[in-house]
DNA sequence: GTGATAAGTTAGCAT
DNA sequence: ATGCTAACTTATCAC
């Protein structure tokens, strides 16, 4: 109250022809402190005063306003970088249940390759004839490998 | 400008012997309305509507404080939630990397069984011998299939 | 002087 | 009436 301020939230309109002392806001906002004072020639002191303290005020109104997007903007930021964390969290997951999933098979062939080694040594008479009777559940398969340098991995199963 | 408000951010203090009309700031708060009502009688309507726009004003003031320690308190759990994943994406990395590894691991073993299979299967003579050395480029598999409920198919034990 | 930010004030919405 | 929040103002600080 009692303030003659010009832009108050809804009071933005503002008839130019009357109550606009020398300069408009955006004007005395913009202009550099050199040309504002080479316009305010013959002003009296308290003059002057009042119109820098109107410039500071709008600056500090912006300030205000860029200080308000800038505190939107980080914490938008952050979301969404906390929405891509929980994305890579569950791509992450899931890609480690199918690796489970995985090792269990191959564990289990493993294990059935194992048993079937295992019956070879111990009864090594018909290599062929007994060892398929060891588990009617498996199948043989056979599958290109990728080319191995030289380590030729030994057998020993434990 | 002009305002005879009793705080403003510096001048806390304030003389409680000289301009104390009725009630300090922190009763005139907490008061409810109809205790309000009640040490208000022998006031003249426009000391009343004074002190009640005081009185929401000071509530403002203490809204305004809740609401910037929400803000604040909120953004440092978005941040500490952040954190959280992080966490939990570097541990599933490891994992992933950890059960990667014992793939590849597995892989190779499974790779040596199944090169001593195949050289049983071609020439049977030395089991241990000359197996390994055959074609590291083919693989044979082991695949466990579905449980078949009529006969256990045990490889007789020797 | 300029820019940023915490605290206080005001306007306006929702209950 | 109460509580909340966006925008604005003021006080301060750092440069």
């Amino acid at each position: 109250m009692t303030t003659e301020r010009s832009s108050k939230a809804l009071k933005i309109k503002q008839e130019c022809g009357e109550n606009m002392p020398v300069l408009s806001d955006s004007e005395l906002m913009s202009l550099s402190v050199r040309e504002l004072n080479l316009l305010l020639r013959g002003l009296s002191r308290d003059e002057i005063q009042k119109l820098k303290q109107r410039r500071r005020t709008l600056k500090n109104r912006g300030y205000a306003a860029s200080c308000r997007v800038k505190r939107v903007s980080q914490r938008e930021a952050l979301e969404k970088q906390k929405m891509e964390l929980q994305r890579e969290v569950e791509r992450l997951g899931a890609e480690n249940a199918g690796m489970r999933k995985e090792l269990e098979g191959l564990g289990a062939r493993l294990a059935a390759l194992q048993r079937f080694a295992r019956g070879l040594e111990a009864g090594g008479d018909h290599l062929l004839a007994t060892a398929p009777r060891l588990n009617t559940a498996s199948v043989i398969t056979i599958v290109k490998s990728p080319p191995q340098p030289q380590s030729q991995r030994e057998h020993e199963p434990s």
